[in-house]
DNA sequence: ATATCAATACGCTACGTTCGGTATTGATAA
DNA sequence: TTATCAATACCGAACGTAGCGTATTGATAT
């Protein structure tokens, strides 16, 4: 689980430019292709110590070397896999902040729900105790635009003047992603969305 | 990893009352403490993945048999070991409520600082996506200790007035506990206990 | 009292299995 | 000609199991 990027490693670039390439045949796209896709699903179905790299040859009909000539290791790969899952995050505008910001939870909600989001959450966080690069790279994927959805429902609250100007948003980002993330690990609760509805209400009457 | 209790499964029952024996050689309490003791050591040093049972019967000087006799497996030696480390918790009373929450944080800095700490904190999250029994053992004596420390503080500051009479407890705990985690898990930032005093701050307008 | 018995734990060694990762080989595409 | 591909064998680490002989205990028979 240590491991460092793996792009640096391996001299074909696979997914590189395309334009100057090296002497022999090169690498065949729809091995890369259906690598990521089976590692993808394989991850989601499974999780990550669970998913085998000759699981991930077989439903990809690859040969297990194809898999570690474009990655160095197991953590290379899944890394690679989920890298490319990135769910696109909406940013809604209902016209009022609190409505905003009931809107983003009700869509994250599924997310959260998703079997696949919360095995990347745990290798986030178990990555964090090892101090690894991964864990970046799920930061920056995952967590990072949900963060700047936030962000941005605030600044427009702030304009709107729903919102003090002098807010430290990021500090409220800190405490409604925060609060999030803790409902989806906290066992048995009532719903995610009604939960957050009232953590917003009472933070919102601190504007 | 999905794994049952693992007390049920073993005939011998080592922790119990210790009045109705039946026949037979009974289990050695040294060899008890040994495993327990060598599989926490090992876990806070390598972590769940890495820790093996060889090890763990090098270190506890006994044979690798002895401690499948206890544990049917990896995951329940594990958990019986963490179970086991419960770090007591202490309740502050400085006099305001303010000076509590911070006092509080204060303490569990260190714990959040530490690696084990974290590990435990990633299998929790690990295993809630496996949905395992497992996480329940870590939620009860990790996280409920201190949310019942945070509650109590806030239960004396309302009855000093200190906090509204209708002031949702159990919410407010939610916000701060998931506030904690996120820092501790967030990369990079101020050091947590400024960090969470501004949150404090910033909730406590809205008291 | 003492020997025996049944039951169980113990340490030891060995084994079967899975899996990560490497090496080799012959064929194939550029 | 050169690198990729698939197939296969291989190595080592680790989980978990099985069998052996031995040690320790409670119950029982003499």
């Amino acid at each position: 689980m240590n491991r460092s990027n793996g792009e640096e490693l391996h001299p074909r670039d696979t997914a590189g430019d395309g334009i100057s390439r090296g002497p022999g045949r090169p690498r065949s796209a729809a091995a890369d292709e259906a690598i990521l896709g089976a590692a993808l699903e394989l991850f989601a179905e499974v999780g990550y110590q669970a998913l085998s790299m000759e699981a991930v040859a077989a439903r990809a009909g690859v040969a297990k070397t194809t898999l570690y000539r474009r990655y160095p290791d197991k953590a290379a790969l899944v890394a690679a896999a989920t890298d490319r899952a990135r769910p696109s995050v909406e940013f809604p505008d209902t016209g009022s902040m609190r409505g905003d910001m009931v809107e983003l939870f009700r869509v994250t909600e599924s997310a959260l729900d998703s079997p696949m989001t919360m095995r990347i959450f745990a290798l986030m966080v178990s990555e964090f105790a090892e101090n690894s690069e991964f864990r970046d790279v799920y930061w920056r994927n995952f967590v990072e635009p949900r963060r700047q959805a936030f962000a941005e429902i605030l600044e427009r609250g702030k304009q709107r003047g729903e919102l003090r100007g002098d807010a430290d948003i990021d500090l409220l980002v800190d405490i409604l992603a925060g609060s999030a993330m803790y409902q989806a690990i906290r066992p048995g609760t009532e719903p995610l969305t009604e939960r957050m509805e009232r953590i917003i209400d009472l933070i919102w009457t601190a504007l």
